[in-house]
RNA sequence: GGAGGCGUAGCUCAAUUGGUUAGAGUGCCACCCUGUCACGGUGGAUGUUGCGGGUUCGAGCCCCGUCGCUUCCGCCA
């Protein structure tokens, strides 16, 4: 009988030997010693040495079949001895002494070493994705992500979450990013949308009745990559539940990621419950809705103390309206050399401050820096007591509007944190941010906008809606975010219709309006609709962190280039002129319909491109 | 759409800061080697220095443009 292997190469043991034994793999490497030839056969469980003697009569041939190449080997289980033993392998103990040779798949020259660790162009590896998957550290992060997609799907059953599959062909979404588009054959000119996420329909399960949604959500938005997100598509653990609140959602989700990451790593991981920090406290202290909590760092408000003391650019400021904040570093005065105050007042230059004033305490209770020279003693005291400062601390100022100095605390609190390693790479330290605003201020018109979602239930509900003023209504709405990365957003959803009437009007859509865009839901929500509330945390982020990768597509098999092109699959791609008269994206001759929108569209360009030369001609002084 | 970084052998990098024939490791080819495990040794081949232009007696290096990759901003609930 033919078979392709016995066993596979990580299988082996000393209990084996004595056997015959058939492995098939790549040859990983060569080492020929001239009277005798090691091959280490590996697939995707692992390597097994070969050891071939020249009396075999594929010795000679052998020299010619390159690393990578295809082979399958019958022969005899060996164990080595003790000096020749490879802890290394978990098949270290033993080896298999070749009889016989087949070579299944040859290779050509491989463009980069698959056993090797060498960097190899981005370019490259994705060109030959197929290769770079061979080598070990991306083969592992794949099948870990395989494992800890096996370990959400056990863990949500057991929660008693069913999965369900939602649509991938579906309209466009009315909110958010941009949509891929997908032509209709049997509806010239109107479109599919790839779903941004299931949104609407894991609502719609709800109303349904199925109570506890999850899915691995494939989702589809046409933006811009960043390094941790990947341009196209991604994946997302959707979840959403029936007759929950906002804490319920919390311990389901806590659950879940306990589970995971204490399964796949050995770094410290919060435990639950994670805290919880209003959203307007995260922007207070951490300058950012996804504060690294890893770092000890943490802005503190000095406003109302430089409104009164003698120093008076901030003085001035905070007349204005603006304010002061500080963040104490402790224990770096004459530990670090002036230059590193220098290159952090650099820093906050490069991003857009006026400076970045501080105060040192030194060791021996002295109290030097640029700022000091202007408070009194008893200022100083009082601010001492303020900022808890103890000697060898320094105390970093941010003066500016409470947005500008805000912001820059945070990428100034972000930098001493890299710069002093205040940041403990063995561990995952989880948050939720709540409390969103629900609305906010458009800040070029003044008009009142959805700050974040539409869908999301505000606090307070018709009562706020009504009475409040609307920049100071929050939402049930929340983050998760682990390690300064955000991990999801959710919400509790706003199932009453009036309310989202209500909601929309306050931002300037009619009825009618709300009607015809959000007309699906809206129905559904007049037809008894439970509250739900729902999250939906990125795969590729999660597997990001428990495999410590920098970029996201260490942790995709097949994943786009940053400008979202597949170079393997040479996608996107032309395709032909038939497919795309098919699809009326290329109009027949004898489509009329199309033919006067195509007239109709040549005649307004031609008026836009007329009014336009009349302006310029116009405004030129003649 | 904008800003920064990078681009030298198949791959990873160097080239004394503008100086004469562009080097090393790895891979590749040939040969030697019976216990290696990233085996070792000897020898060899491999370059439009991304592309185009400019400055200069002279450019891998400086300048301009362009292309590619990448990171960030915009964008992305």
């Amino acid at each position: 009988m033919h078979t392709f292997r016995t066993h596979t190469c990580g299988e082996l043991r000393k209990t084996d030997v004595g056997r015959k034994a058939k492995l098939s793999g790549w040859i990983h490497s060569v080492r020929d010693h001239g009277g005798v030839i090691f091959i280490d056969l590996r697939d995707h469980y692992g390597k097994t040495q070969i050891v071939i003697n020249p009396k075999m009569e594929f010795y000679q041939e052998l020299e010619k079949w390159r690393v990578e190449t295809v082979v399958c080997f019958t022969g005899e289980v060996v164990a080595r001895t003790p000096e020749t033993v490879n802890p290394k392998l978990a098949t270290g103990e033993i080896e298999l002494v070749a009889e016989a040779m087949e070579v299944l798949g040859e290779t050509e020259q491989i463009p980069f070493q698959v056993a090797k660790e060498e960097q190899v162009p981005e370019a490259m590896r994705l060109e030959y994705r197929f290769l770079d998957l061979r080598r070990e550290e991306l083969h592992n992060n794949i099948v870990l992500r395989s494992r800890i997609i096996q370990t959400i799907r056990q863990k949500m059953w057991e929660m008693g979450f069913n999965e369900y599959q939602t649509p991938i062909l579906t309209s466009s979404s009315p909110e958010g990013a941009r949509d891929y588009l997908v032509p209709s054959r049997v509806h010239p000119g109107q479109f599919y949308a790839l779903p941004q996420s299931p949104q609407q329909f894991k609502q719609l399960l709800m109303v349904a009745g199925f109570d506890k949604y999850f899915q691995i959500a494939p989702c589809f938005r046409d933006e811009d990559a960043r390094a941790d997100r990947s341009p196209g598509e991604f994946y997302q653990l959707d979840i959403e539940m029936s007759f929950a609140t906002q804490e319920d959602v919390f311990k389901v989700c806590e659950d879940l990621l306990e589970e995971v990451f204490t399964q796949y790593t050995d770094k410290k991981v919060t435990h639950a419950p994670y805290p919880r920090i209003p959203f307007r406290e995260a922007m207070e202290k951490y300058g950012t809705d996804k504060p690294d909590l890893r770092n000890p760092l943490f802005m503190i408000d000095l406003s109302e103390f430089f409104r009164k003391a003698g120093f008076k650019a901030f003085s001035s400021t905070v007349e204005k309206g603006g304010v002061v904040k500080g963040i104490r570093v402790p224990g770096i005065v004459g530990v670090q050399p002036r230059t590193f105050y220098d290159k952090m007042e650099a820093f906050a230059k490069e991003n857009g401050a006026k400076g970045l004033g501080y105060i040192m305490w030194t060791r021996e209770g002295e109290i030097k820096g640029p700022i000091a020279k202007f408070l009194k003693p008893e200022e100083l005291d009082e601010l001492e007591k303020l900022a808890s400062i103890e000697n060898g601390d320094a105390l970093f100022f941010m003066c500016d509007t409470r947005a500008k100095a805000n912001e820059l605390g945070g990428k100034v609190r972000a930098r001493f944190g890299e710069k002093l390693n205040l940041i403990d790479p063995n561990e995952f330290r989880f948050c939720w941010i709540v409390d969103f605003p629900f609305f906010e201020k458009d800040e070029e018109t003044g008009a009142i906008i959805f700050s974040h979602n539409p869908f999301s239930m505000p606090q307070g509900g018709m009562e706020a809606l009504q009475n409040r003023n609307p920049l100071e209504i929050l939402a049930y709405q929340y983050d998760i975010v682990c390690n300064g990365i955000e991990l999801s957003s959710g919400a509790v959803r706003n199932h009453q219709p009036e309310l989202m009437y209500k909601a929309f009007e306050m931002t300037g859509y009619s009825r009618e309006v709300v009607d015809s865009k959000f007309g699906g839901m809206i129905k559904a929500f007049k037809l008894g609709a439970p509250p739900h509330a729902g999250v939906a945390p990125g795969i590729d982020r999660m597997v990001m962190l428990l495999t410590d990768s920098p970029n996201i597509r260490e942790v995709i098999a097949f994943p786009f280039n940053q400008q979202a092109q597949d170079l393997m699959m040479n996608a996107p791609s032309e395709v032909d002129m038939k497919q795309l008269r098919e699809l009326r994206i290329i109009p027949l001759p004898h489509e009329l319909k199309y033919e006067e929108t195509y007239k109709k569209l040549k005649a307004d360009a031609e008026r836009i491109r007329a009014a336009e030369e009349a302006a310029q001609t116009a405004a030129k002084p003649s």
